[in-house]
DNA sequence: ATTAGCACTCGAATTGACTGAGTGCTAATA
DNA sequence: TATTAGCACTCAGTCAATTCGAGTGCTAAT
């Protein structure tokens, strides 16, 4: 059986309605409803036809029909075809500046969960090919020096650093000297295992003691393992019955704070290259990472803030958001980091 | 009317009942699970007396009763004098070392939460009486300073700083020394306007971009606005029935979220002076400052690093919490708190 | 002062009748 | 041949009536 046009403007009409009402629609709803005039009958025919082929089902015997998500995953895709529909009314997506980046991220899924009224996240951006600005050791006291790093986009780390041994002030400067013209300007994926170790050699003298310093500061760049996320709204699925339920509202929030959960969906998004359409990625449902989800929604994207530093924005809704509106938001959003980002 | 023994005695069981089951709990019950042989007849005059006396409740004509706020309070009061009980078969509550504070307390939340069932919350310690360590500016780029600023404890903070001029390195140089010699050692807390314009006038040359620089690091110092709190076990609200109510748990989940709300129990908590007898508060239903938790009780307590580094951690559950449980739990995470700051 | 006994109350669970939205199928129609 | 009208059927949801049982308060007996 083929999906001819008919059957489409039927499918559609049924996702749209349910979108909007939640509720199993009804043969006698679409017939009214729709410019294409055709009575009930006609409609439960091509209803079944649709129904065999997948697309929509019933959740019971004698009831209206509701997406599957092979039919979710139909609309969505249409939708992404006929790019760059304008949305209207929509609050204004406005980030304010902020010269600390997770300030900027933080608002970011803030705006994102109120606009839309649904889950938002926002992960910092990976900065593995962003370029060392300056690395700076001080000494704390006696026993702990900190090292402060500095990388483009002005993120930084600091990380203490503990020594057996006191290092005294001239040590620190030449471990700073040699640290800043050796490294500045690299990018952080290029500040490898070699690089150290010609690092420690170079040091010459109290090898011991400035070896650990190197490694705790190689070890600072590298420790991109905990991936900042940040989250908004988590409260706004409970505007929605189908997850308001405790079990899965349960397991939604705890997704939500646990973050390593997040992540998975994150990474793995950033994992491909970004040659996709308009860089947005829709999951219907278990077609997320995370079992979690599976009554879920999830719709990503990845910006870029210029030389690599690409992080990720999700919003996280029942299965019948409104998807329109949702990459419309997402695309302004971008828009905004853009300007953000130019701007400094 | 007077709360003699036997009265005290019925009060606590139908309380203690009442935790465990989370039903009305009627006079046979507690007849028969006493160690106090006395008809149901018995009790239930009592209890008639208790209700009069506002212990205790019927949510409806001819159920159990259920204790009030004033039941829970008594209760609550009676475990705090019946001081250092030991619980017994509580996984064994362990903090790992780590050099961030941040760290530890993230730790603790999740510490917290996992072991009591319930949610929990840390707030960072407030540092306005730590002494200042030490202060670094480094030149990042041509328009901006990085303040890294260094307190007891080794709690960092970053500012950056945008100038119009660019700032060349020895007026930096001279700008460190100034900082470092007239506020090193001083607690932030005596850190004010009148030190501060003073150093202005120390700068001498340059006033307009350095004395911006200096209110840059005096704003930074100055930053407690934005209490940090870490939250952990959220969901686990959802398995108390009485707060799995779609609203409430919205409510809650909500303020969890926000940070905001839970600042004012924080903040509420370190006005005063911890001169209470363990250092333990428990606010019962809508003896909380915020009203989304009118339904919960939430128990805080003021833990101290040494130096006025005091810091709050709270718990948050049904009325029906296991309040000894929890107390305990807080002493054991207290002890490890005092313990990991002994050994820095 | 305590208890046994009894009538009474009221929420929760169960049942059954009814409604209405919706379907599938068949026969009539354009 | 595609569409439609009509009809019998299904099933979730609602409402009222009924029953059940846990619990109470009161009174009289111990």
């Amino acid at each position: 059986m083929e999906l001819d046009e008919r059957k489409i403007k039927i499918l559609t009409a049924v996702i749209k309605t349910y979108l909007e009402t939640g509720e199993p629609v009804g043969s006698r709803t679409i017939s009214k409803y729709t410019d294409l005039s055709l009575s009930s009958a006609t409609i439960r025919n091509e209803m079944a036809d649709l129904e065999e082929m997948g697309y929509i089902l019933q959740p019971h015997t004698s009831s209206g029909r509701i997406p599957t998500d092979k039919g979710y995953r139909f609309y969505v895709d249409s939708l992404m075809e006929t790019k760059e529909r304008e949305i209207e009314d929509m609050k204004e997506v406005v980030l304010e500046k902020a010269d600390q980046l997770s300030e900027v991220l933080k608002q970011a899924a803030k705006l994102l969960a109120s606009n839309t009224n649904y889950a938002a996240m926002v992960s910092a951006p990976e900065i593995h090919r962003n370029k060392l600005k300056f690395i700076q050791l001080s000494k704390v006291d006696e026993s702990s020096i900190l090292a402060v790093i500095v990388v483009e986009g002005n993120i930084i780390k600091n990380k203490m650093i503990h020594t057996d041994a006191p290092l005294d002030d001239d040590t620190i400067l030449k471990l700073n000297l040699l640290l800043n013209t050796h490294l500045n300007g690299l990018s952080l994926e290029k500040i490898n295992l070699g690089l150290i170790t010609l690092l420690k050699e170079k040091a010459g003298i109290h090898t011991d003691v400035v070896s650990s310093v190197i490694d705790a500061v190689a070890d600072a760049i590298r420790a991109d393992e905990n991936l900042e996320i940040y989250t908004s709204g988590a409260n706004n699925i409970f505007r929605y019955p189908e997850l308001a339920d405790n079990e899965k509202a349960s397991d939604i929030i705890n997704t939500f704070e646990e973050k390593k959960q997040l992540e998975k969906m994150v990474t793995e998004r950033l994992m491909e290259d970004s040659s996709e359409k308009n860089g947005i990625q829709v999951y219907i449902g278990s077609e997320a990472p995370v079992p979690a989800m599976k009554d879920c929604s999830v719709v990503t994207a990845t910006y870029e803030l210029g030389e690599g530093m690409r992080g990720t924005v999700g919003i996280i809704g029942p299965k019948r958001m409104d998807y329109e509106k949702v990459m419309g938001t997402i695309k302004k959003l971008m828009d905004q980091l853009d300007m953000i980002y130019k701007s400094t």
